[in-house]
DNA sequence: AGGGCACCTCGGGCGC
DNA sequence: TGCGCCCGAGGTGCCC
């Protein structure tokens, strides 16, 4: 379940273990993986030959620049990237294999088998999907707090499924649009119309410093979750209410209440983050 | 526009 | 108590 900060930690990492490596050769184990070029084959003849020469995050995608080419990756829940000499035994899962001319390769392990990786000439990768449509980085100057009102104000769905969007705000998956809300005190299901302007002021930075904080702390490691070098992250002591649910809310001591938002197991304290107007829906499962 | 489901595998939990 | 099965886990994209 890699959001910002899992994908900035493995971003970070790769920038340490994979830049400035030259690939050899390419080899896909898993078709499903790559999107573009639709054919594996075309896919790691493109690559060849072709050096890494630094690694960015855009929202939870990663791009690989390399010189003349951009990789865009997305982990999905349980993707991971490991450096290997390429004499290693292959794990199971292991989907696609970098491998580089200094005798070492990369290779990108998925048991969902969900991931997605694309590639593009430099620059042509924003301007189609996967990245075209993506929002604001939350961690970047130009999310202030105007720029998050103005795209959500006025919407009358759910503020939970809307902060998911990927198309107003990117890097925001579960854990961590659970744990931004409760530290702003705001109902996963509170239309966002219906917020007050101090409730915005609250919700941004909240935003903001949750993920800041998990960042630093290398991302949360739960379930499968390990960064580029197999170091877990450590923010997932530090969540407040995800994967709570029954224990006493860390603010007032509540139990922390489950529920199903938008399809998704969302985690709230439902005395520090009331519902105007409605009773409590305590749902609890 | 927003809700629901498909994609996929593993493992936890529950029922017998 | 042990085994086996079912379903939940979640990011994104597509369909309705």
């Amino acid at each position: 379940m890699p959001e910002l900060p899992e994908v900035e930690t493995v971003t970070r990492t790769l920038n340490i273990i994979a830049a400035g490596k030259t690939i050899s050769s390419v080899v896909v184990s898993l078709p499903r993986i790559i999107q573009k070029p639709r054919e594996p084959e075309a896919f790691a003849a493109a690559l060849a030959g072709h050096t890494i020469e630094k690694v960015e995050r855009r929202g939870k995608f990663i791009r690989f620049v390399l010189d003349g080419l951009v990789m865009v990756s997305h982990l999905r829940m349980e993707g991971r990237y490991g450096l290997f000499q390429a004499d290693e035994p292959v794990e199971k899962h292991t989907h696609v294999q970098f491998r580089f001319t200094d005798g070492t390769e990369l290779r990108y392990k998925d048991v969902r088998q969900f991931g997605t990786m694309h590639l593009f000439a430099p620059g042509e990768e924003f301007t189609q999907p996967p990245l075209a449509k993506l929002g604001l980085e939350p961690l970047d100057e130009g999310f202030t707090l105007e720029a998050l009102r103005s795209r959500l104000a006025k919407r009358t769905s759910k503020i939970k499924p809307l902060l998911l969007n990927q198309e107003y705000i990117v890097g925001l998956g579960n854990i961590y649009v659970d744990e931004a809300l409760h530290t702003a005190r705001i109902h996963p299901e509170l239309t966002a119309d219906r917020l007050k302007p101090e409730q915005w002021n609250l919700l941004h930075q909240s935003i903001r410093a949750t993920l800041e904080r998990a960042v630093a702390a290398g991302g949360s490691s739960i379930k499968s979750y390990v960064n580029g070098q197999g170091d877990p992250g450590k923010f997932q002591h530090e969540l407040l209410v995800y994967g709570r649910k029954n224990e006493p809310c860390p603010t007032c001591g509540s139990p922390i209440i489950k529920t199903v938002v938008g399809g998704r197991g969302t985690h709230f304290c439902g005395d520090c983050q009331p519902l105007p107007g409605v009773r409590h829906a305590v749902g609890s499962q």
